[in-house]
DNA sequence: CTATAGTGTTGCAATTATGCAGCATATTAA
DNA sequence: TTAATATGCTGCATAATTGCAACACTATAG
């Protein structure tokens, strides 16, 4: 009996998440016909058939889907292992990942992260700017700065500051607004993976949807709709305090005050690297 | 952050397993210097040190030793899904790997297995004749021929027909030998690996150590040995009395009786295949 | 001591896997 | 409809992996 090869399940796994043999080539950072001969051998040794062609893609056939259940957990226990042994890297140099979103990216870490580079020359961070919330435990990223009211189980992380909310607008909208009428005026909005946060809760209790004008996926996107004249804002004060063009209304949004977090996975936080970042930027903005 | 190749974790479990690169090659079926190249790939990927060279081989580092355990967990589970796999064959066709003794092989199975390959001559029966007990959860072999008083938890198994045992030797020598006396004779004893097996305790219950003359790890051997004349034999009926030259004495030896089983992981029975082959021999020698 | 058999390691040639470009087909948009 | 984009799949040239043979070293036996 011939024995499997372990890589080829991991290609498995990416075609049965990604549905297609073209969308797991491009996860893979490999070509299209890589992918397709990797399933072939896969399927001639074990003998079997795991997928069937249908028109939306590559899809499980009913009996691989163990198989695959098998392969997630062959998968989270790789990830286990690679986190532990990051854990374990005493030296001060090498690649750092850190997510973070688009508003702290702009408003906040830059200073942070040029000194944070003067002082450890060594370490190359890589900062994901995304508003989509990386997984830690799959190891895309070793570190997140993000607001959150409590860390998720397996994560450790420090409370590095509060983010505090704002409305603004243009002086030159406000002008046409009785500033007791301001919650009928026109708002900039949020698109829906944002309504599910207590941003969103906010927002749909207190402004009447039929006078949201435009929806945005970001605070920064929401800031040049902001300055642009477009409607009125709830923003970060990081970022509306900042704007020249913008005037803050004196409205209360302090139960929207949350505390911005350096989060990690517990199994990383002896990583001097790791370990280096967040003491910096806690210090820092101490 | 570039990808594991989840494969060369494989090569590493096996080289920790055996020690040396050199064996692993030999286990893995593959050249040395692949093993030691897949081994660095592996160790440069991760960027740390797994073996410590040591004059009894490569043995593992103390912080490996997590990365074996997980290693291991990876194995097991992808063995589980093999034999989810296999046990959903359906069609009388391909190989099945049987693992016996070289006893059953010799004085039992040989009709048999000529039978049941005339019933599915598709199904290519590998014999592994060894008194090594194979792993059927590690997939060694699909289905094990081995007397045994309870088969092992996940495994089932079926009751074949009975194992009798019985004392043995050649006329030449008894001539010698007072048959009141036979336990002070010469004797064909056993290699410590059987003397823990309930044979073994009645050998060193019933025959002074003095006795033995010749010890073997086999009942073949012994019979070759018996049917030479070094000495008196106990050994199953199926091997002593189809031998011509030799004769069986009376002596009691009923509660060395075991049932001789047909074993197979519980995931494999539903497999065509094992199936078939544990219906012909249950039949065959019902 | 020598001889033998084992080990890890390296350069080079042969093998194998991969990327690329192209094809037919399917889906989506205008 | 047509055009544009995406998909799976295949031949061929290139790139990467592997086996082979040789080497240095160690351990063991005679």
């Amino acid at each position: 009996m011939q024995h499997i090869n372990w890589d080829n399940l991991r290609y498995v796994l990416v075609v049965a998440n990604k549905g297609s043999i073209a969308a797991a080539a491009r996860e893979l950072n490999v070509n299209r016909s890589t992918v397709l001969r990797r399933i072939d051998t896969f399927q001639k040794n074990l003998n079997c058939r795991i997928f069937d062609r249908s028109d939306s893609g590559y899809v499980l056939t009913p009996e691989a889907e163990k198989m695959i259940d098998a392969a997630r957990e062959v998968e989270s226990t790789l990830f286990d292992m690679q986190r532990q042994i990051a854990g374990h890297e005493l030296r001060l140099e090498g690649e750092l990942r850190v997510t973070t979103t688009d508003t702290f990216m702009l408003s906040l870490l830059g200073p942070h992260l040029a000194s944070f580079q003067q002082t450890h020359p060594h370490i190359v961070v890589e900062v994901q700017m995304t508003n989509n919330i990386l997984d830690l435990n799959r190891r895309d990223a070793d570190i997140a700065i993000r607001p959150t009211r409590l860390p998720d189980a397996g994560l450790v992380g420090r409370r590095l500051c509060d983010v505090d909310f704002g409305i603004y607008a243009t002086p030159q909208l406000l002008q046409g607004i009785d500033r007791k009428q301001i919650f009928t005026a026109r708002w900039i909005g949020f698109v829906d993976g944002i309504m599910q946060t207590p941003i969103g809760v906010w927002f749909s209790r207190t402004i009447d949807i039929r006078n949201i004008c435009l929806r945005c996926d970001s605070f920064v996107a929401v800031r040049v709709a902001a300055e642009a004249g477009i409607g009125i804002a709830l923003l970060p004060r990081l970022l509306g305090d900042s704007s020249a063009q913008l005037e803050r209304l004196e409205v209360d949004t302090s139960e929207l005050s949350i505390g911005l977090w350096a989060l990690a996975h517990s199994d990383l936080v002896r990583s001097a690297r790791v370990h280096a970042f967040i003491e910096h930027l806690s210090r820092a903005l101490a």
